[in-house]
DNA sequence: TTTCTTACA
DNA sequence: TGTAAGAA
């Protein structure tokens, strides 16, 4: 399929899809005419890719899924490689989440504060 | 009409 | 990532 009909099957844009080329992701064929060839293994490829990507992964992180799919593995997860990168992202979320609980325990504490000089 | 590349307020 | 321009 060309690069107009899996954007629009994988919920993308043509611009995006060829974005992931630039970085590795994916690698399309050419027909005669210079146009992009993508077979149909590709959507899942991109779905992988998209749903990593909101997930907060960067380019880099990514590539390992990808391959492991590509393997022929029901999942871009459950390779070594994936495991290790699934670990460090895992260890950043839970260092994200700690620090916004740490703000939101002073925000609540300097709400509480304000609350009860205006209650006299 | 669609895609390609390149470039950008 | 979007959008624009010029070519195929």
């Amino acid at each position: 399929m060309l690069i107009g009909e899996l954007a629009e099957r994988a919920g993308t844009s043509p611009r995006t899809l060829r974005y992931y080329e630039e970085h590795g992701l994916i690698h399309p064929s050419r027909d005669a005419n210079g146009y992009r060839q993508y077979d149909d293994g590709e959507l899942r490829v991109v779905h992988e890719i998209r749903t990593l990507l909101a997930d907060g992964f960067g380019v880099d992180d990514i590539k390992p899924f990808v391959a492991c799919l590509r393997a022929g593995n029901s999942a871009g997860h459950v390779c070594p490689d994936s495991a290790m990168v699934l670990r460090r992202r895992l260890a950043e979320v839970d260092g994200y989440l700690a620090r916004l609980t740490e703000v939101q325990q002073r925000l609540r504490d300097q709400l509480k504060e304000i609350k009860c000089q205006m209650t006299p």
